[in-house]
RNA sequence: GCAGGGGUAGCCAAGUCUGGUCAAAGGCGCCAGGCUUAAGACCUGGUCCCGUUGUGGGUUCGUGGGUUCAAAUCCCACCCCCUGCACCA
């Protein structure tokens, strides 16, 4: 696709992608800016060439149009990355040549998370501008930018303004080897840790508080005793210079790092603890320690509460002490006894536990509070803490998981987490008012997004390791990356001035300046940044997938909603659904992953757009495979060559004309709909079809006002081709046009109709074979019956007026209240003469046309006699 | 568990908001014909069942009910599948 590298080198000398103020129409369109850490594949096409498609639409039909880009570098990914490069991590460099083809000499030098942003970001962005992407890349910025620092700490102080900035204790997952907190990507098999969140019940002994983890609280009622082992060892720990617990040595090498403020007070032997009578609290009641061969020295804290009612482990294990025990559980209105589920073979107990719990707290009656399980637990936890007899406890419920380092990732409590607190009742209030104001592209997911601003809870906003911006009330921590990209877009607008100042003039009252009008501006720079705001700001339109609702989405709207004024708020969100390669989801393991650039290089980037953009629906998935790419391909080709012949008039240039532009005349709204794949599917394949038809019919040569129009609308789809016919025929580049249509166009045109019989004539030929027909058409009544219906009279009307009208349409069934028939019987008569030779040439036989004889010709079915 | 999306012919996938032109677009696959020495590519036609000299009949859009002159489309109930649930980009 030579075209399209030459076009590239021509839109950048004569500056098509810078965004220039052209009028009061604007349009800022912004897309989800990419993180650098790895080359771009086909998937991160998709949202990209939607934004691209609609900048580009909205500069055909008149506005200035914005569509910048940036690169978010916050968060750990790309320092873990760094890391497992210098450490030579084998799994890594694999996907980097397998995968990407990236020589080992290029990325093996990059151990600077920095080399590696920069490297990645001039990768990522090549493959932008190869796209064709209308990007305006004089305001690109990175994340880690000291101007940008100051931009998001000023976010964060308008949110500590307003209360929505709040501090406390928070649970991540933790690498005591790297003492650090770990994601997926620190972790051997890139597995995400999940933190489950257990209650420690406090069982009152002599030594301290026995505790025993549990996910199930309201079991307490079943009690029995307390399992414990006698051949390991336990710990009496001081928490707080006051509270004393007992926990297993071996757990509490894992739990340690959820507590900040203990002592090591003294270690007991397991066997000391059997035999000790510990007090339930809640109940108030005395029960023994006993010793357990289910319980495991590592897990939980080493003891367990026994509920043998109510659990099949404690149930087998208390089964050898006695058969006595208390039911305290009703299903389906009769009592849940767990000694019924205990499976043949024991090897089957964890599956059939699972079974047996999901059961219970499901449909479960819990008789003691006389309430149902669920409810209950509520209850009973809530009354534990309340009465300062639980602690939470930790564990990482997919786990074992391994960090980079080896080592065993464990539950870290950090006491000094700050929270964005998206909790506030009032703040989703005004969140759900800005959502009520925009378009939500698709509409069906608005309710996703009502659902998110709902159940959004505080979110840490912190995170002590990473690239990005130093935290404004804690200057050890940075802020994390979901929290820091939330109204960024505004930052576009400022780009292109910033190297007027330095950035520890960016202060407060600096961006008051700019977003508020708050007071005056420092300089000429300072006054074009609040004029950039005030004419660009709004964003038109947000771009991101689907997946990104839960989160980022739902928190740009919160906060724009709290930092800006109603007329700043964004008015639309279209996400779309990711792309699939033979139908398969992309991933590494898979090796199905193809890079953007080799993509193009194979198959143009025109035809990788339309692939991406026009395959399916918005929100749906949509599927990437070489047959696909390769039918777009041929069928670009096709076109261009269609368009290339000269064009010399013919009889059926009218017809296609009118077929033309009166499918054109919808494409603005297919656009302003986000309906892309309509688009391309009216513009490039059913005219492709009228196109093959004017064929046949004689066509010579594509009317060159066609050609025009049909390069003008499929523009914004793909750029290189219609530019590219564009300027060879017209001598003017389509960047030039604008998408404006006032044609007067007909309605109706009877090849149509003529059209349709000649396909009935050729399904009748294929059936039967014969050298003559004679085509009768229907009788000028009949047509005087179609109008009538197609003026939706009344079919008494009819009837009374014509009454052998009663047959006919009681053959239309349905159909008569749908017609609509414009044609008169003398007009197909006429034409269906004029055109005569060429269908007997075509048909290669012999036909006369007449009147129908016998009765069962409609006026757009005429009846065939056959020799 | 909570929330969201979805079940359409051999497969993929439109249509559902706004009921009728829907036996249901388009693509793939398959079949026949054309082109070709031939294969591929391409072009034409066919592809639910029956009938057949075309405009005919029957049965379909997860299942079962309902509303309507008319339902893939609206209402109710049920069954099944997929995705997200956070501090991570």
């Amino acid at each position: 696709m030579d075209y399209e590298k030459e076009l590239l080198e021509l839109w950048e000398k004569e500056g098509r992608h810078i965004a220039r103020r052209t009028g009061d129409k604007k349009y800022f369109i912004t897309a989800a800016f990419p993180y650098p850490n790895s080359p771009q594949h086909i998937g991160h096409a998709r949202t990209y060439t939607i934004a691209d498609v609609m900048a580009r639409f909205y500069r055909l039909i008149g506005y200035s149009v914005l569509f910048p880009m940036g690169f978010h570098v916050t968060g750990t990914p790309i320092v873990a990355m760094a890391d497992r490069i210098k450490e030579g991590d084998r799994e890594l460099f694999d996907i980097f040549e397998k995968i990407y083809g990236i020589p080992r000499e290029k990325y093996e030098k990059l151990t600077d998370p920095k080399d590696l942003v920069m490297f990645f970001a001039r990768e990522i962005e090549d493959g932008m501008r190869r796209m064709g992407f209308m990007i305006d890349w004089s305001r690109k910025f990175y994340t880690f930018d000291p101007y940008f620092e100051r931009f998001i700490q000023w976010q964060m102080k308008k949110l500590y303004d307003k209360g929505y900035l709040i501090k406390g204790k928070h649970p991540i997952p933790f690498s005591p080897k790297l003492n650090s907190s770990v994601g997926a990507h620190d972790t051997k098999g890139d597995v995400d840790p999940e933190i489950e969140e257990y209650v420690g019940v406090l069982f009152e002994s002599e030594f301290g508080y026995l505790v025993a983890a549990t996910l199930r609280p309201e079991t307490i009622y079943g009690i029995t005793n307390i399992w414990v082992r006698s051949d390991e060892s336990y710990l009496v720990i001081e928490l707080d210079n006051k509270t004393r617990i007992v926990v297993g040595k071996k757990a509490w090498e894992r739990l340690k790092y959820q507590f900040q403020n203990y002592k090591e007070i003294e270690s007991l032997e397991g066997r000391v603890l059997i035999g000790k009578r510990v007090k339930v609290p809640l109940l108030n009641v005395y029960v023994p320690v006993y010793h357990g061969d289910i319980v495991k020295a590592e897990e939980g804290t080493g003891i367990v509460m026994s509920v043998p009612g109510h659990s099949l482990f404690d149930n087998y294990e208390y089964s050898k002490i006695s058969c006595s025990y208390p039911i305290i559980i009703a299903v389906d209105g009769k009592l849940s006894d767990a000694s019924v589920h205990i499976p043949k073979d024991i090897k089957n107990l964890d599956e059939a536990n699972r079974e047996f719990y999901r059961k219970e707290f499901i449909s479960g009656f819990h008789i003691p509070l006389n309430t149902t399980v669920k409810e209950a637990r509520e209850t009973t936890k809530a009354n534990l803490f309340k009465s300062g007899s639980a602690i939470k406890i930790y564990s990482i419920a997919n786990g074992p998981i391994y960090s980079r380092a080896g080592d065993e990732v464990v539950v870290k409590v950090i006491d000094n987490q700050w929270f964005i607190d998206y909790s506030n009742r009032d703040w989703k209030e005004q969140t759900k008012q800005l959502l009520n104001s925009m378009k939500i592209i698709p509409e069906d997911f608005r309710t996703r997004f009502e659902n998110t601003i709902d159940w959004l809870d505080r979110k840490a906003c912190t995170r002590t390791r990473g690239l990005g911006t130093r935290f404004l009330f804690d200057q050890s921590q940075i802020v994390e990356s979901l929290s820091d990209s939330t109204i960024y877009m505004a930052f576009y607008l400022l780009t292109p001035y910033l190297n007027s100042f330095r950035p520890d003039q960016l202060d407060e009252s600096f961006f008051d300046y700019i977003f508020y009008g708050k007071g005056e501006p420092i300089n000429d720079a300072h006054r074009a940044m609040r004029d950039e705001f005030l004419y660009w700001y709004g964003v038109d339109s947000r771009h991101s997938g689907v997946d990104l609702i839960a989160n980022h989405l739902t928190f740009y709207l919160f906060n724009h909603a709290a930092i800006f004024d109603k007329e700043y708020w964004p008015k639309a969100i279209v996400t779309n659904g990711s792309v699939l390669m033979d139908g398969k989801k992309m991933s590494k393991s898979l090796g199905n992953i193809i890079p953007l650039k080799r993509a193009i290089e194979k198959y143009g980037a025109d035809t990788i757009r339309m692939a991406v953009v026009a395959n399916s629906d918005i929100k749906s998935d949509t599927n990437f495979s070489e047959n696909i790419s390769k039918g777009i391909r041929e069928r670009l080709e096709e076109i261009i060559k269609l368009f290339s012949e000269p064009h010399i008039g013919s009889d059926i240039d009218d017809w296609l004309r009118y077929r033309f532009f009166s499918k054109i005349a919808s494409i603005p709204d297919m656009y302003r709909n986000y309906e892309i794949k309509k688009v391309v599917d009216t513009m490039f394949y059913e005219f492709y079809n009228d196109l093959q038809w004017a064929i046949k019919r004689g066509l010579r040569g594509v009317p060159r006002d066609i050609v025009r129009y049909w390069n003008i609308a499929m523009f914004p789809v793909i750029p290189f081709t219609t530019d590219m016919i564009h300027r060879k025929l017209f001598g003017i580049s389509v960047y030039d046009e604008k998408f404006e249509l006032n044609i007067a166009q007909r309605n109706y045109h009877p090849e149509d109709l003529f059209r349709e019989i000649v396909q009935d004539l050729e399904t009748l030929r294929n059936s039967r074979s014969f050298s003559k027909v004679r085509i009768g058409i229907a009788k000028p009544w009949k047509f005087e019956v179609y109008k009538l219906l197609s003026d939706k009279t009344s079919i008494a009307d009819i009837i009374a007026k014509y009454p052998e009208a009663k047959e006919l349409i009681a053959k239309l069934k349905n159909r008569a209240y749908t017609i609509s028939f414009p044609y008169q019987y003398d007009e197909v008569y006429e034409y269906l003469r004029r055109n005569l030779d060429w269908l007997s040439n075509y048909m290669k036989i012999d036909i006369q046309i007449g009147e129908e004889r016998q009765k069962y010709a409609l006026p757009d079915k005429p009846e065939f006699i056959v020799e």
